[in-house]
This record gives C-alpha cells, sequence and structure tokens, in this order.
DNA sequence: GTAAACACCGTACTTAGGTACGGAGTCAAG
DNA sequence: CTTGACTCCGTACCTAAGTACGGTGTTTAC
C-alpha cells in the first residue's frame, strides 16, 4: 500500500501521515532505491487508534505513550487515563464557572434592555472586583 | 508611567503590553523624539479589563470587539456572550461525552486487575467500533 | 511512449497568545 | 561621569497539530 492509499484506508491527509513519521508516531518503511515506501496495513489500525485517542481528548504526547505500551499492561494505560480526566474534571469546572458567570452577566444585561443606565457586562469587565 | 511601571500596576509582562499594542488592542503612546513614552494610567484597566474577560473564556478577538463597544450598548455585548455561552455548552458537552467514556474505560480496567486478559483501554482504542 | 497522477522531501506557513533575544538609546543614582 | 536599570525595536522562537508548496522522481494508464 502506498502513502496515498494509505491515507485514504486510514481517513486522513497525506502530510498528517508525514507528520506523524516525522514525531516518530508512526514508522516509516523502507524506501527502495526505485520506487514507493510501501505500508502494511497493521498502519491503518495505528492511525485509527491515534484518532479514537484524540477523539477522548489524549494529546499526540499521550497517545506516544499509550502505544508504547504492551497490552495488557493496564495499570500504566490506567494511570494515564486517570490523569486525563483529572484535567478534564478540572477544565470542565473551569467553563462551568465561566457559565454561571457569563449567564448571570446576560441576565443583568437582559433587565437592561430598556436602554437607560449601564451595561452590565461592560461594567462588570471595566471595575476591579473579582480579580 | 513607562511600560515598565505598566506592567507591574497591571501584573503582566513588558512584552504581553508589546503584543497588545501590535495586535491593536491597547494604543501605543506618542513617542517623543528624545525619551520613552509616556502611558497614562487608565491603560492599567484597559489591560485589566483583558484580562477578565480571558478568565472568562473571551479571545483577544472577541476582547477587541468587545472593547469597541461604549458602555450601555448591552444589545451587542449581550449577543457577543451569549455566542461565547453557546460554545462554552458545547465544550462542556464535549468534554463531559469524554469523561464517560474515560470513566468506563478505566472501570473496566481496574476490574482487570489481576492481570489476565487484555487491557480494555488499549482494547477499546484499538478495535474500530465507535469509529 | 507520453502525460496524468502520485510519491518524496525539505521547508515554510497556519492559529493564539504570547516569550525571548540582541543591540542601541536613555535615564537616574551615586 | 559612569554604571546599572530601563526602554525601544525588530525579529525570532515557542506549543500543538497539522497544512501547503515546489521541484523532482516514479508509476500507471491510455
Amino acid at each position: 500500500m502506498t502513502i496515498g492509499n494509505l491515507a485514504k484506508a486510514a481517513g486522513v491527509n497525506v502530510e498528517t501521515i508525514r507528520y506523524y513519521q516525522r514525531i516518530g508516531l508512526v514508522d516509516e518503511p523502507y524506501k527502495p532505491p526505485q520506487g514507493y515506501r510501501r505500508y502494511p496495513a497493521s498502519i491503518i489500525d495505528r492511525i485509527q487508534f491515534i484518532k479514537r485517542a484524540q477523539d477522548l481528548g489524549f494529546t499526540l504526547n499521550e497517545i506516544t505513550d499509550l502505544l508504547s505500551l504492551n497490552d495488557g499492561n493496564c495499570e500504566e494505560a490506567r494511570t494515564i487515563a486517570e490523569h486525563k480526566l483529572e484535567g478534564i474534571h478540572r477544565r470542565i469546572e473551569d467553563l462551568t464557572a465561566m457559565q454561571s458567570e457569563l449567564t448571570r452577566l446576560v441576565k443583568a444585561c437582559r433587565r437592561n434592555a430598556d436602554g437607560r443606565g449601564h451595561c452590565a457586562i461592560i461594567q462588570t469587565l471595566t471595575r476591579s472586583n473579582g480579580r
């Protein structure tokens, strides 16, 4: 399989595969003196592993770690996943706090929609409380 | 006030202020032929406005829009904030989905902690279901 | 046998939000 | 009047995850 067909089969860009090779996430097959590199079909799986892990929020660095584990090495994989979960948890908390505060501001702004007075959003950002 | 004192007063790096000037978020005061630029104290407020808005999840582009509004122009500020809220909502949903899936995987992994069999995390990422 | 399509490879560019560097000018204290 | 701290300015660098480009080599289809 050539790189173009691999890209098509894995559903990614050719350049993405090259990029993965550059950062060592995917092996670069031997290039014969004449002709093109040939990719084994197993690389499709590897790329799809990467893509699924990205969907779950792992960075390519973390995926490198995940890929370096042998299957069956549950503890390490679990540790990586648990760290990731903590990060996700913190991020959700931050976003939830933003959400409450912004919702509050939008409501205060709406109550003032008759036009008199100042905008609650601008006012809040302008004043130095809270920071 | 010179740029160094401004940076100290606003709690940011000198380079950050220069960067804000480069992207037009903060005005660059007149530079006399001899000597340094002088910054009015009001710039402190502007920088802190920017920092508070960043805390609420606004990008510098959105903050540029926010800053271009006059106080009292509630509708536009509210529109920007509402768009931001939608984005935050979507992001929270994505993260929550990741969280569930990862939690499920970690649990499955833990049930298997005696060592026999394969790692649920690696298995799930390896297999092509779900994508 | 030739032209289109593809591969190879190095390099530069992208977004966002800065940070770092280096040389020259300027200012304030001692 | 010199030393050290600060400013100015342009430019380069950083992370992350790619994308784009351009010239050349190779393969395949007609």
